[in-house]
DNA sequence: GTTCGCAACTTGTCAAGACAAGTCACACCA
DNA sequence: TGGTGTGACTTGTCTTGACAAGTTGCGAAC
């Protein structure tokens, strides 16, 4: 698998070294961002190729203000990468909680139809299919049940599923996932559930029906997850100069 | 309340010229955008002049593609706008349904500490506060409590609540709404949500709590909004390349 | 001590130009 | 008929320059 140090534009690396200042907190939120002048001194490029850099952070709502004063470092929002909102155990280590994995099975299956249109494959195509228990600090919270696309799940016989990130291990196989679509709702938890998550029959939990696709748009793994309803919450920053961040509120289909 | 019709830059009339184009339908998904010197020779501009305006639409996620080529008119995401999102009204006209309201109360009261916390005023200090069922086509669907700072909340009294959006009556009374937070977890129905929503006590119900503020961040808003399970679901479109989406997945609270 | 004007900074906008890299259609040759 | 090369298109990247508009600090005047 090649590696990700790929070679990069003038302003993809300047806007890359600003967001490591930002991460890395040596630029603070609130605090100022160097000037534009002192940018083109300090990297040796034009002001337009300094302005790229600074739109993209500014699309990513990193930084913010300007005309006739510098931009500031935008409070740490909520929002999380990509990553993070698709891989469980990236997110509990990104919140500083301890993720841990129980398996209970790893199939090779013919697809039912409800996967089968989430995964643009004929109904009883060969897929892997597997259930797991998801625990933070020992807690159980999330019951997975995913079905990847035999390519894809194949990689998955040679992957430890009680272990680490599914994500990471699948991307470190040459698996890349680059967009999902998450669909939540809350559902009633019925005796399995129940049972795995340690609540009361028909407690409310959240439901996560998730496709996840590569780069051309291939769905590579449709699942549903189901959250204990006291361990997560959803939280949406939406803002009139963002749009198209890529949430809807949609009418429930009534079929789950 | 000054027109919309604001002056724009020649990179934002193009953008928005563009934009109107693909709402309206005269240019449709999948279908190839103008190439930029022909945008050039129609908008009379210079080539970066086009090309900012087209780096607008390429973050907000409407067109994709290029190097070598024109870019596309992506299909149709589901994402809605900052106002759909927040407005009850506006998402369910958006989905083709017929919103209606029936208010309880509208009251002004001192305020409890919880909401006071929200909107950064003294607990005790006047606000304004009320219950209302939202119905579509009919059918009962949500429970809103909200709650208002004071001066906002005065203007609610000559507004009508049972008709139109709450936002647009408060907009039009100079009112701007310019960013909320929302979060979202599942809850199960207590007595009095389950007769408002016509379902059993102890039904899931998704509850979210949002906080609305300002263009300065001020706080206007705060309000619990519980939904009939069946009746709703959140879809995140997230893709690696589109971060800062303003979505975080984190742990409840276990206050609620 | 306060106020105001101005200079020096900032970012926003627009133009023009050049070259790199990608795509596609067409023509030619085997 | 198929394959390959090339030219003409496309967008991506980078540079230089100029002017508009906003902000801020400092000094002078009252």
């Amino acid at each position: 698998m090649p590696s990700k140090a790929v070679h990069l534009s003038r302003h993809a690396a300047i806007a890359q070294a600003l967001r490591e200042q930002i991460r890395s907190g040596e630029l603070t939120p609130g605090s100022p961002l160097p000037s534009e002048s002192q940018l083109t001194d300090r990297f040796a490029v034009s002001r337009g190729t300094v302005r790229q850099a600074l739109a993209a952070l500014r699309a990513e709502g990193l930084i913010a203000g300007g005309r006739g004063r510098v931009p500031v470092i935008r409070r740490a929002g909520l929002a999380q990468s990509f990553d993070q909102l698709v891989s469980f155990s990236l997110w509990a280590r990104q919140i500083g909680r301890n993720p841990s994995a129980r398996t209970f099975e790893l199939t090779r299956r013919r697809c039912d139809p409800e996967a089968a249109e989430q995964l643009a494959i004929e109904p009883g195509a060969p897929i892997f299919f597997y259930t797991r228990l998801r625990l933070l600090d020992g807690a159980p919270v999330l019951v997975e049940r995913a079905t990847f696309v035999e390519s894809v799940g194949r990689l998955l016989l040679d992957c430890d599923l009680d272990g680490g990130s599914v994500y990471e291990q699948l991307g470190q196989r040459g698996v890349e996932f680059a967009e999902a679509q998450q669909t939540i709702c809350a559902i009633a938890a019925g005796a399995e559930d129940a049972a795995l998550l340690e609540v009361a029959r028909r407690s409310p939990l959240l439901e996560v029906r998730r496709r996840a696709a590569a780069p051309d748009g291939t769905p590579l793994e449709w699942s549903r997850d189901r959250y204990r309803a006291d361990a997560f919450e959803i939280t949406l920053h939406n803002q009139h100069a963002l749009p198209g961040a890529g949430v809807a509120l949609r009418a429930a289909r009534n079929d789950h």
